[in-house]
DNA sequence: TCACAACTCACACCATTATGCGATGGATCG
DNA sequence: CGATCCATCGCATAATGGTGTGAGTTGTGA
């Protein structure tokens, strides 16, 4: 049986790439496809006032919709049909609109960028095993259980395995969260400028980022500066 | 150049498939091979006494070992040689030992169930971008963020108080935070690498800021993404 | 005392970013 | 309807950032 897949977004060139991408696919089928969490909802109330259900097993769901949200619309939905798995498809990735989305519900979170197969995979595999999540999903739920989980072991195990930065990287960092440029570091901290390059590289290298927007964002989040 | 994997696992059969597949995956080098924990120690003490240090980018962990557990190598490991990518690979997915092994530092968690070609795609994975986590390990995930999360959302979407950043100025600054370059910014919300640099412009006059890692300072302090 | 980590600096190359200026089409609102 | 804001895109250029490579000077601890 093909799996059966609806599609809620408003953005009517993705939704319609989707359309195609899902008739076409072999083991999926497309069951309908919404430009508003409105119209979905309400063709659920349709369906389900004539004892009908809706054919799909998922529904791939965009978040900024207009009217109803995307989150609120994954709530609603699961409410009504718990059974059916809501698959939330987007382009933001922060922890906030992450958290939120499953706690409304979402059984799986993905980005738009995710190429065609891999989403397909990645839904393919969300009837059978677990959550499929992107890596770039993963990665901020990892920093986020970090954050907040001294609750599992107090203190048996003491140290969180700090990425030791040395005490230099981690005034450059500081510097870098301050905003201040290469040379301003340079003059704050009265090195020269490849001494601060090389203190970013060697800070790029432990945290694994390649920018300091990047470094800055896990800086603060994970409290190392 | 190849992507060099260390293995540490004491189960001799499944260590030595493991050997084979990555003796002869393209794109992979077998870097060494360890039965226990004290050993990988040693090794790398030896190295590092040498003035060397392995030449693995990744380390394959299992948990249950002879000797020093996989959370306890682990963790020793990360301190000794941060940069280096640490992805457990267990037959274990109870949520204890999972958070246990992120605590401890562990840059992706993979079932040993997992398919030989989607565990070097994981792998892949890392070291360009994220995390890697299989489905049943990020359903797991999922129901521990739901389970001791509802401070979490609360925190992260109360009180936004966003300045005056349009929807679209949060966007990009949303991806800013994640590391994305300009060109990827426009990739992902599909507009031009131009217009990518009008709404930066836009966001630092708001902010008053003249550079990302600034912007991202303010943008995660002050919640605005 | 010897090795090693931390810190320092240099140079070069290419990529990316910051910024100024200009412009168009829609949407909204009084 | 005209004013305003948002979103979109283009171009040019100077400045800054990211990365490879190499190497000298300290302390400190084994």
């Amino acid at each position: 049986m093909d799996l059966n897949v609806a599609i809620i977004e408003d953005d009517p060139r993705y939704r319609s790439s989707l359309e195609t991408l899902f008739k076409h696919a072999p083991g999926f089928a497309l069951g309908a496809s919404f430009g508003s969490a409105r119209r979905a909802l309400d063709e659920v109330d349709r369906l389900t006032e004539s004892g009908l259900r809706p054919a799909w097993k998922i529904v791939l769901m965009d978040l900024q919709l207009p009217g109803i949200s995307g989150i609120e619309a994954t709530r609603i939905l699961k409410v009504q049909l718990p059974e059916l798995f809501i698959v939330v498809l987007t382009v933001f990735e922060n922890p906030a609109t992450i958290v939120e989305a499953i706690m409304a519900g979402a059984d799986g979170y993905l980005l738009k960028k995710t190429p065609a197969a891999e989403l397909l995979s990645q839904l393919r595999m969300i009837i059978s095993d677990g959550a499929p999540l992107t890596a770039a999903v993963a990665r901020t739920l990892l920093a986020l259980v970090r954050q907040r989980s001294p609750s599992t072991s107090t203190e048996l195990s003491g140290a969180p395995a700090r990425l030791d930065l040395t005490g230099r990287e981690q005034e450059v960092l500081q510097c870098l969260v301050q905003g201040h440029s290469y040379k301003q570091v340079a003059d704050h901290l009265e090195m020269s400028i490849d001494t601060v390059r090389t203190h970013i590289r060697a800070i790029y290298k432990k945290l694994h980022v390649h920018n300091a927007a990047e470094a800055v964002a896990r800086a603060i989040r994970e409290k190392l500066v």
